[in-house]
DNA sequence: GCGACAG
DNA sequence: ATCTTGTCGC
């Protein structure tokens, strides 16, 4: 009962994941495609004093959910996916759903996304078919979205992370969120460092991530105070890098997006609640 | 060939 | 990702 495939062997396929990759990829949309907006920009004229009605002449982007894993080291087989939904306005959590799970897919760098997509689109369908008033117009997701490496040949091609992979299989506009830079054409952290700190205090702390070929990956931000640990921002399906940009500003207490943020705090302390019965009595 | 490599 | 307390500072 213990065959093993002569070249393949484990259920890492490096080969089968990135054509599934590539099928996904030609899905992907990169500009904004919502029919909601920002506040700033659709009031630019002047507020028409007349009725101040709710009227949603332009429906506005109000609930912008994040997704995160958390895993466990005493106990690998366990880990916590989670959703939460976040009101834009005042950044505080409307919405939190959790998913206990065993790992299936270990980690492989550049394929991230067979380890998690599964679970985070299981949480994202259980509400989306139990119509929750407050289902997110927006995802932001724990990892990249185009700034990735696409299997090996990434020169001119973007790469498809989990933002996007994500965003296409549930058909919502996604922001990738990275906490470390992905080395993917050339790009670096020192490098990053450099331009930031060139930056002085003209942008805010963020920088376009241009890569040798030229080509566009992203965006570096150290939303918080000066010399922290930049994040690394790039589109995931369906918007912009600059809307994309703007709303991570909008979200941004601290380093990390709320979204981001909360789904992290609150995986791990549900993860803690839900283990403390495994290695002790 | 070797190292690098989101979470 | 995970292992980990206090501590310095606004």
């Amino acid at each position: 009962m213990e065959k093993l495939s002569p070249s393949s062997s484990s259920s890492v396929d490096h080969k089968a994941w990135t054509e599934a990759q590539d099928l996904l990829k030609q899905k992907l949309i990169a500009e904004d495609d919502f029919s909601w907006g920002l506040d700033s920009k659709s009031n630019s004229k002047s507020m028409e004093r007349e009725e101040e009605k709710e009227e949603e002449r332009e429906e506005l982007l109000k609930y912008v959910g994040g997704v995160d894993i958390s895993y466990s080291k005493e106990n690998p087989s366990m880990a916590c996916g989670i959703l939460v939904v976040l009101e834009l306005k005042t950044l505080q959590v409307v919405y939190q759903d959790f998913c206990v799970v065993t790992p299936n897919v270990p980690y492989v760098p550049g394929f991230l996304a067979f380890r998690e997509a599964p679970v985070l689109l299981e949480l994202l369908e259980k509400m989306k078919n139990n119509n929750s008033p407050v289902y997110p117009q927006l995802l932001m997701v724990d990892g990249n979205g185009i700034l990735h490496p696409r299997g090996k040949s990434f020169d001119k091609n973007p790469g498809f992370g989990l933002a996007c992979h994500l965003g296409i299989l549930a058909n919502l506009p996604t922001i990738g969120i990275g906490k470390n830079l992905h080395h993917v054409d050339g790009l670096t952290l020192s490098g990053v460092k450099q331009l930031l700190e060139a930056q002085e205090d003209s942008a805010e702390g963020f920088i376009t991530l241009k890569g040798c070929s030229g080509r566009t990956w992203g965006a570096a931000a150290r939303s918080t105070g000066g010399s922290l640990k930049p994040i690394f921002i790039s589109t995931g399906h369906r918007i912009s890098l600059d809307t994309a940009t703007r709303i991570v500003k909008m979200t941004c207490k601290f380093r990390v997006p709320e979204p981001i943020r909360q789904a992290d705090i609150r995986s791990r302390d549900h993860l803690r609640k839900h283990q403390t019965r495994t290695s002790k009595d």
